[in-house]
DNA sequence: CGTATTTGACCAGCGC
DNA sequence: GCGCTGGTCAAATACG
């Protein structure tokens, strides 16, 4: 009903951390069921996965993630004969996270950027399942995870790890077009709220 | 025909 | 050591 939109907006300049959390917390305004607020203590107390994971768990290849492919689905080949490449030699890259609450219907956040969905998989604790999502760019190694709250379906959680290289491919020069996409997912159609490529 | 999405299988890390 | 969970890939499929 309320067209305003709910979004989690902090970000820390913190970057000696490892798991460089960069967490937003930013609300909207006048919601009664604040059930994210900037402090954002009960939205997260889901255990979810924003407070924080266990494990640093870098198991992606610091330095190239998309040509390494050495996490799950090796090749067969790779699988019978072994590993070529070895990640993760004693190396803590930091992978900034940047997590988004989103209060919208559809998980399809555009922000501009193309990105292929890789993967889903079913979260405990939700009867939702993430969808993982790569950015379609040679060089440009930004994943990222939608997630949906269960408590809230309208409540999604965008998590964007990695930093864009290149210029955003949508046209954004038109902002009557972002405009109409926002009106549409802001309130006027639906709910939703489209983020910007804020975070370069 | 090319691209994006779907779905199952697989692997690595962690817990017990 | 085994089992669980999360994360990713890869083949097949759907869609324009």
């Amino acid at each position: 009903m309320d067209g305003n939109y709910s979004m989690l907006f902090a970000t820390q300049p913190s970057s000696s951390t490892s798991n460089s959390y960069h967490f937003m917390a930013g609300t909207s305004s006048h919601d009664h069921d604040h059930h994210v607020t900037e402090g954002g203590h009960r939205s997260m107390s889901h255990g979810s996965f924003l407070g924080e994971h266990s494990s640093s768990k870098d198991g992606v290849s610091p330095t190239e993630l998309g040509e390494s492919s050495a996490g799950g689905g090796a090749s067969e080949a790779d699988r019978s004969t072994g590993v070529v490449e070895k990640k993760k030699g004693g190396k803590k890259e930091r992978r900034p996270r940047y997590a988004f609450q989103t209060r919208s219907q559809v998980d399809i956040l555009d922000d501009g950027y193309r990105w292929r969905k890789y993967g889903q998989k079913a979260v405990k604790n939700n009867k939702f399942p993430r969808s993982y999502y790569r950015c379609t760019h040679q060089g440009c190694n930004v994943k990222k995870q939608v997630q949906r709250l269960s408590k809230d379906e309208g409540v999604v959680v965008t998590t964007y790890e990695g930093t864009h290289t290149h210029p955003i491919e949508k046209s954004n020069d038109n902002f009557e077009h972002i405009l109409t996409q926002m009106q549409i997912y802001s309130g006027i159609g639906g709910s939703g709220f489209s983020s910007s490529p804020m975070f370069q």
